[in-house]
DNA sequence: AGTTGTCAAGCTAGT
DNA sequence: ACTAGCTTGACAACT
């Protein structure tokens, strides 16, 4: 079982989350940018690895625009060494990456331009994983999309649309329960025409559920994870008191944390806190691990 | 140095 | 009709 946390680290200098605007587009300055994210990534890589967090999910703009047809660097060839360098560094140190292409990314949409822009986005951030050497547990995570008011007719698009990506995404992409639209069992019923693995968020299980137990749930979406895909991953996160249903708590509950760990203590699967403090609560999520012995 | 409007991209629900 | 929220700030122009 490994910790994680998402994008940002606040402990270090520099960000592997730099970008530009559009307007001052050069491929100059995109190099300058990738060449800096790409150390600030070894550098959190390297925290990581110092504090025994084990599992990080790379922001989708590592290389910005790297989807949009203004980017015209073959990237993965200008930076082949470094990402082969970061990449091995992951590997020696038994590191799960995951990324999360953002909200824009929407496989069932109406529109046939969407998609497609959706589906070079997930070429991108796949051939970014591909570029580290890494195999196929590191993923890709994406919410199922929109419903446009006809939830199977969205689904089915999803179904079919997934069954024309490429294999090679098809080794990456997982979805993910949402917290409004597509349950736990709504992700299962496409994993049984696609067998596209689940992520289990917790969250968003408490927000939007078919009223069955939560473990069961939770069991159920851990089965859908092949021996390829290594172990399951699962969001993690709380709600935070007093604010809209659904945000995500500033800071890990850590009572809440360790039933949690109790009751899934049967499994090996790995957790992304999507905490707002980032590296802060993942390190005290450790602290609770090892007061259960879990560590 | 600090503040603030804006940034490639979509969709839904709440106001 | 508009906007917060989503995994989440960061850029760039202004004071």
């Amino acid at each position: 079982m490994r910790i994680g946390y998402p994008c940002i680290n606040n402990s270090i200098d520099g960000t592997s989350n730099g970008t530009f605007r559009l307007k001052s587009y050069s491929q100059e300055r995109l190099i300058e940018v990738v060449e800096k994210n790409l150390e600030a990534l070894m550098a959190i890589i390297q925290f990581n690895i110092e504090h025994d967090l084990l599992f990080f999910r790379i922001g989708s703009s590592i290389i910005p625009f790297a989807s949009h047809p203004v980017c015209d660097l073959d990237w993965s060839k200008h930076f082949a060494r470094k990402l082969t360098n970061i990449g091995d560094f992951i590997k020696k140190h038994n590191i799960r990456i995951s990324m999360h292409p953002d909200q824009f990314v929407v496989i069932n949409s109406l529109s046939a331009d969407i998609v497609q822009r959706s589906v070079a986005e997930l070429e991108y951030q796949c051939k970014f994983l591909n570029s580290l050497g890494l195999e196929a547990d590191a993923k890709l995570q994406i919410h199922v999309g929109g419903m446009y008011g006809d939830k199977q007719a969205s689904i089915a698009r999803f179904i079919e649309n997934y069954k024309s990506l490429s294999e090679n995404l098809k080794k990456r992409l997982v979805i993910e329960n949402d917290d409004r639209l597509y349950s736990v069992q709504d992700c299962l019923y496409i994993h049984e025409a696609t067998n596209i693995p689940i992520i289990f968020d917790n969250l968003h299980f408490d927000c939007l559920n078919n009223h069955e137990n939560m473990l069961d749930a939770f069991k159920l979406t851990a089965s859908t994870w092949k021996e390829n895909d290594g172990i399951p991953m699962i969001d993690y996160s709380t709600q935070e008191p007093d604010a809209r249903v659904g945000n995500h708590t500033k800071t890990i509950d850590e009572q809440h944390f360790a039933n949690f760990l109790k009751l899934t203590k049967d499994f090996d699967f790995d957790i992304m806190l999507e905490i707002k403090d980032k590296e802060l609560s993942a390190l005290k999520a450790r602290e609770v691990m090892k007061s259960l012995n879990l560590l």
